[in-house]
DNA sequence: CAGAATCCAACTTGATACTG
DNA sequence: CAGTATCAAGTTGGATTCTG
């Protein structure tokens, strides 16, 4: 599959029916779109980084969360996990061959929000003063 | 931006820094992000659809959720909402041309997530039985 | 038919404090 | 440095009931 194909393919298909297929992939998509998933997978991308110099730069996300979501990725098998046994330690995460194919459609949403934002804000507050009216 | 520039775009530019043009994308991103957004924005493409025949079209939405997440959509601008005063009441829906420009990043998503939810359920399963032992 | 209103359980997130 | 533990607050989603 291409991205060409992308414009052909429906959600119809992708998501069909109430089977397990179709709910695998439905469980995936609200399992990563919450907060910092996206953001934390594309700030790997350019290969091993430390984890305090990835809290940098992921701004506003807390240890907590990055660590939860680090878990999470790594369970998934889009992250890999490197403690180096030093002191004090080092611990290096980065994206896996399977991660790595995460980050086209990542980019491209991430690429529409920028692109949109300013059209959804400017509508947003034309609906919020129609309606408050 | 085609969808070639996807490739060399980084997660870094499109979400840089604390200021508020990161902060917007990163809101939309979790904004989007929720549990039936994209699977209802997806089911819009073939243009005006009943509330009802939504409904059917998205496996497990409660009739409460479909009506906030269309809601959002239509305040963001991306849903057009059309009521049609008839007894009984018919309401159709459809993408606006804004909401036609979120279906190439939601099915490149979608088609992600189906081609690779073997591999993850696979690597789930390892990283379960590596942790529980 | 297409919803609005209400209630509640579950989950998510952030802040804070502590540790090897 | 790279987490873990605990708690509080906020948010989300489902079930149910009611209505023009």
């Amino acid at each position: 599959m291409t991205t060409a194909d992308v414009h052909t393919a429906r959600m119809d298909d992708i998501c069909s029916g109430a089977g397990d297929d179709g709910r695998v992939v439905r469980d995936l998509l609200e399992h990563l779109g919450d907060k910092w998933t996206l953001l934390v997978v594309g700030m790997l991308e350019d290969g091993p980084i430390r984890y305090s110099e990835l809290k940098n730069r992921v701004p506003g996300i807390s240890q907590r969360m990055l660590t939860l979501t680090l878990k999470k990725l790594e369970r998934d098998g889009l992250v890999r996990r490197e403690s180096f046994p030093e002191i004090p330690p080092r611990v290096e995460y980065d994206l896996t061959p399977l991660g790595h194919t995460l980050l086209p459609p990542a980019l491209a949403f991430a690429t529409w929000a920028r692109g949109s934002s300013g059209e959804i804000l400017a509508r947003r507050a034309e609906f919020d003063a129609r309606v408050t009216r």
